[in-house]
DNA sequence: TCGCCCATGTAAGTTGTTACATGATTCG
DNA sequence: CGAATCATGTAACAACTTACATGGGCGA
């Protein structure tokens, strides 16, 4: 069986719910996936075109009153079958994530302590702000948890995980102003 | 002022410390900041030529006996100042990292629970693997505090950081892998 | 009419990895 | 002599972002 990018089996996996067309897609990971996935325009419409290419989902064109026409999308039985080998398959090493904050933190010493303490005070908002979109996501998950029941307990799994790990470097920001300021005042 | 990628900050932050040429600089990012930044030969070598082409550093040729010879890389005063500029300037939007396994979660319900537990045992199993590094970098840039005394307390701030987000990692997959057996008793 | 949402798509550019090529020295 | 480490570099490819092009409908 063909290997496939992890963005593909990404949009195979999104044809499984409610949403089939590029945009439609588009709107589910900026919605519902922002926490731990991306994509462009540039990647989904190429990749539907592949995918379709492929054998791995059939192509309509639906009209809706009001509103410009949309490509959606079906997983043909082969489709479903390379999405269902893909989550079977064992995963590959976890990734690094960059982070351009610590990057700036090994180099510390080679700038003031004040601009220092900005940095970590900035991170420590933005992850605050982080927090909160979870919070918020979760709540328009639970909201509209009527129809795809099945789906909402593993979504909110997901997003608990971001919530948790978001706290963790909250919390390193704390320590690591308290230190500074600690330095600062002594 | 012209802006560069991080990648390119990154290497002319380690050229502030005694690692100066690409193959140095490749062995002190896996061995110390292979936790939140990564980078292959094959973007280390076109860096520094970059960087060198831009005048913000310059290459000695220095040989070494029983050693091949090593292109040896100075930081210019110009070079200096794009580091500091870089670092003061405050941070992008953070960053969202891709998850394989949160991606997988997210499609959960086309799966077996069978399959859902493995995956997380074996994320969770990678997480410790990871800590267990990550206590072992912090051994070693413990033991190796003698000479850039200064640098070692920002470095053992950016592993407290890996630490603290693996630990909370950590928990969310005993939580999860709790969640799953529950149900598979009840 | 202007701006916004809906909707699809492409081209150019950036960033990065992998695999390869080359070659010296040291140690077993 | 073979393997490992030290050392530099490039070419091909993969993945992804950004900016642009296009155009219909709707509401203020």
């Amino acid at each position: 069986m063909k290997n496939y990018n992890d963005t593909t089996y990404a949009i195979l996996g999104i044809l499984t719910t409610s949403c089939r067309s590029g945009y439609a897609i588009k709107q589910l990971i900026d919605q519902s996936l922002t926490h731990f996935w991306k994509i462009s325009y540039g990647q989904i419409y190429p990749t539907l075109k592949l995918i379709t290419e492929e054998g791995l989902a059939t192509i309509q064109s639906s009209s809706q009153p009001g509103k410009p026409d949309r490509n959606e999308y079906e997983l043909t039985d082969k489709g479903k079958e390379v999405l269902r080998e893909w989550l079977e398959q064992p995963i590959k090493q976890i990734s690094v994530e960059r982070n351009e904050v610590l990057l700036k933190l090994f180099f510390g010493s080679h700038q003031s302590k004040q601009h220092t303490i900005r940095t970590l005070q900035d991170y420590k908002n933005k992850l605050e702000d982080r927090y909160a979109t979870y919070v918020g996501i979760e709540q328009s998950i639970t909201a509209h948890a009527t129809d795809e029941e099945q789906d909402v307990q593993y979504w909110l799994l997901t997003l608990d995980y971001g919530k948790r790990t978001t706290i963790a470097a909250i919390e390193w920001c704390e320590h690591a102003l308290l230190q500074f300021n600690q330095m600062e005042g002594g």
